[in-house]
DNA sequence: GTTCAATGGATCAAGTTCATACCATTGACT
DNA sequence: AGTCAATGGTATGAACTTGATCCATTGAAC
């Protein structure tokens, strides 16, 4: 799959804290009559960098290829050369970065060739996230902004013609997430970064990268929201359940069909989260 | 391997500026695709930080802002220390970039109280742009993704009751946009900011705020591309006229209608600019 | 058991970026 | 004419990142 990469950055841009634009303070949409200079539509914009430390966001990044499934548990990261140079950032950040995962037990490192850093656990919810409550706005945003982008991806994909090794890649991801749902005692992380990978398969098939990249920000932000809710088996057996809809109508060439079911999808997860913000 | 498939790799990623998972921005407007080198069930991957200088990704978040027109010719930018809080830099690297701006006349700065930074005029193509030929990656990219995010932004909005003041930013978007077309010897930035102004005045109506942040990047990644290919004026006029079929189906409340034929509009672009990098 | 390539471990100088002060200018208001 | 608040202009030191270089360890291959 080359990948390429990305190119998008951007698309996280806004969000964690307040988000955004650097733009003008008043949004066109809000009443500014004066049409004069000052309405200008505010599109988000990005902020010029990723602010915050390099080593924390290096930290965030690590963690949340490991959430979503990208490293799966016993897997090998890449050399810290080799790492470095796809986050982008210099080797020693990288180790202080993969210091503080070892630290927390989430990777052991061996030293000498064919060592490496290996995944030894899933990061908990603990390991990273924010206290406090859930923001509206951001449950809002990451939410609707997923059902656009995961209805779009499984309408595509199912317009298209797939190769065999993309439906094995496909039906793998989906048995695998239902496995873990039938054994009793999974963790929670496991069957999200499971259910990340069965959605950001149906992403990558749609060969742009930047949908690929905005949907795995997207998913995180929201496995971050799930991390503060509980957890409860109904509902995954529920996804499971839907997961396989979905894969059908994406075999079977329905766009229509598939971006419907994904979208009843993504409602389901919406209703769940919203749920529990109003009783919090 | 680790598990199967998948070299592994990227960790994350978003675009350009913004990012947060941890990721980063990558130059925003710009991007750079760059497919990279192994595959995995990439997840997009982000780059840590923003890589590269902060301070060249804030001359490119000033500059993107500008061409998108969320601050015309004549617009006074926010006080430095607000635009610097915006974006997220500090005010000696705002300042830094904005000396740069200064001195290639795209914008003029007065001191003293009722001073500021005002935009003088338009950045020109080759202000920012990179030379050498079109990636043919990154032109699929940023048009596929483009047609995801506009249909849906087109039927997301026209599903929605818009308030009086809501309908009138959108027509009067639409308007300038043609205003400017029937006006002779405009310049391509102009047009190519009010469009780009039309275009994300529908998606700011969604109310998503991640979907606005990556159509601005999307639309500043094809405008980069535009400003490679010949400005036709044809394109323009046609441009037009679907701005205003899109417009009555959204105001209209035909969800589906609006997503089509700002599917059919994105669709335009694609072969303007698929047509002319074949040929290249 | 020796060799050797791949991989983690460690250090240091140089360049960026930030944060915080404080100064200078301007023009509306009184 | 004087006042004053908002805004740009300038300076300094701390903290962070990088890039380059060299060391240490490991286990497969010979």
């Amino acid at each position: 799959m080359e990948h390429g990469e990305s190119g998008g950055e951007e698309v996280t841009a806004a969000r964690a804290e307040g988000t955004n634009p650097v733009a003008a303070p008043s949004s066109a949409a809000t009443a500014t009559p004066t049409s004069g200079p000052a309405a200008a539509p505010s599109s988000g914009s990005a902020p010029a960098h990723s602010r915050g430390n390099v080593f924390e966001h290096t930290i965030a990044a690590l963690l949340r290829a490991i959430r979503l499934g990208q490293y799966l548990v016993g897997d090998k990261l890449p050399a810290e050369r080799d790492l470095a140079a796809r986050i982008k950032v210099s080797r020693a950040t990288l180790r202080q970065a993969l210091s503080e995962l070892q630290t927390a037990g989430i990777v052991t490192v061996r030293r000498g060739r064919y060592g490496g850093t290996f995944v030894t656990r899933l990061p908990s919810a603990g390991d990273d996230a924010t206290e406090g409550s859930i923001d509206p706005a951001e449950l809002d945003d990451a939410v609707r902004f997923r059902h656009v982008l995961e209805t779009a991806a499984a309408r595509i994909v199912a317009s298209r013609t797939l190769q065999s090794a993309e439906v094995e890649a496909l039906t793998t991801a989906e048995s695998e997430c239902r496995e873990v749902f039938g054994a009793p005692g999974e963790s929670a992380e496991k069957f999200r970064a499971l259910d990340a990978r069965f959605h950001l398969s149906i992403a990558e098939l749609t060969r742009i990268p930047s949908l690929v990249a905005a949907s795995a920000s997207t998913r995180d932000r929201i496995n971050a929201l799930l991390d503060r809710i509980p957890f409860i088996e109904t509902n995954v057996e529920h996804s499971c359940a839907q997961h396989g809809e979905i894969l059908d109508a994406v075999l079977a060439g329905d766009p229509e069909l598939a971006a419907e079911l994904a979208a009843q999808h993504a409602e389901g997860t919406e209703q769940l989260l919203r749920g529990f913000l109003e009783h919090q």
